[in-house]
DNA sequence: CAACCGTGGCC
DNA sequence: TGGCCAAGGTT
């Protein structure tokens, strides 16, 4: 075929060589050959799944000034990994986070360990995690397979084959490249290229070290690969939240169920997200078994459009504030003042309708 | 295997 | 403006 399955060391000599001179100075990444610390390692790599390096830069500066170590962290309660996690997105990582903190402080004396399997025992670590961490905090020879090389991998053999069935195509093809020494730093320097130069649109070829040896350069047609099948259309739901206010101002949260979508996170009482909006006295009804108010122009606010991975959401917020402190028609949940938000756990959809509910003013008695 | 699971930025 | 995409894992 081309060049790099003939010869793998000039391959990955060409990949460190060009690292050891632009490798891009990040939070958790220490000088080149030089081992990191394990729980580093870990933490920014569980934040930086299917998440960028940007947005993950303040809130791994946030997690290591709160749990200096594994064991702090595993002696947080959920709560507050969850709460400072809000807006990062896939939530099961908090939560695996957690499990896996617990399971390396009880069950590892706090020390990470090194080999593949061990590492893929652990909650929230998959393939490519292990072999992350193996290569990178433990310095062994694992192949180190993300999106950013699989891009480069099948675009250096122009793989037809479409993801996610290429994948094992791949990784025969990714082991083959990778070098006995230096596997961490040579991982990082092909995700740094992929984050960089062999971008999905515009790939920056000519600054890229191994170019000659790139077969869809050769025949100008890198962004065809990787080969991905069509995205299915998302369905929208649609939904009331409720905006419900003391008198003493203190606004009604409650948990979301521990799995599934947002779990574990706190959110604004709402009816179910059906594909149809329900009117404002069906969910009046349905939130308070009641729809016995009445309804002035004004009391809805301003749509909150939200895109999840494979849906749309479309919340119409309704302000209730209530004349009595206790009112028996409203359901259980955790009351907190609007100053108090962010030390909860809301998710980014919640946090638009406080934004919501901030920017508009009308309201209904209840 | 395919579905599920967030969010922000880009073009 | 909206689909696409990102250092994936779990079920």
């Amino acid at each position: 075929m081309t060049y790099p399955m003939r010869a793998q060391k000039p391959f990955s000599r060409a990949i460190l060589d060009w690292y050891d001179s632009h490798a891009r100075t990040l939070p958790w990444r220490s000088l080149p050959g030089v081992r990191p610390d394990p729980y580093h390692v870990w933490l920014s790599e569980i934040m930086l799944q299917q998440t960028t390096v940007v947005t993950v830069g303040p809130y791994f500066e946030k997690f290591l000034a709160a749990w200096p170590t594994v064991a702090d962290m595993a002696a947080a309660p959920l709560d507050d990994i969850l709460t400072a996690w809000a807006g990062l997105g896939y939530y099961a990582r908090a939560r695996n986070l957690h499990k896996c903190a617990i399971a390396v402080t009880k069950e590892h004396g706090g020390r990470f360990p090194s080999s593949l399997d061990a590492l893929l025992s652990l909650p929230g670590i998959g393939p490519y995690t292990a072999a992350a961490i193996a290569a990178i905090a433990f310095d062994q020879p694992e192949t180190v397979v993300d999106g950013n090389i699989e891009r480069i991998i099948a675009r250096l053999y122009r793989i037809e084959t479409p993801l996610p069935a290429a994948k094992k195509e791949i990784t025969v093809a990714a082991d083959e490249l990778t070098p006995e020494k230096r596997a961490g730093d040579y991982a990082q320097c092909l995700m740094d290229i992929g984050a960089t130069i062999c971008t999905p649109r515009n790939p920056k070829c000519d600054q890229c070290p191994v170019e000659k040896a790139c077969a869809a350069r050769a025949a100008g047609d890198m962004e065809r690969f990787p080969v991905k099948p069509p995205k299915k259309v998302k369905p929208t739901r649609r939904a009331v939240v409720f905006w419900i206010e003391r008198p003493d101002g203190h606004v009604l949260l409650r948990r979301r169920p521990e799995k599934g979508l947002l779990g574990g996170m706190m959110e604004f009482p709402s009816t179910d997200w059906r594909e149809e909006m329900i009117s404002i006295d069906a969910a009046l009804q349905e939130m308070f078994g009641s729809a016995a108010l009445r309804l002035d122009a004004g009391e809805t606010l301003e749509l909150v459009r939200h895109t999840f991975t494979h849906f749309h959401l479309q919340l119409r917020p309704v302000v209730i504030r209530l004349k009595n402190a206790r009112d028996n028609r409203v359901p259980e949940g955790e009351w907190v003042s609007s100053s108090d938000f962010s030390s909860r756990a809301l998710p980014t959809l919640m946090q638009k309708v406080v934004a919501a509910v901030e920017k508009g003013q009308g309201s209904l008695a209840l």
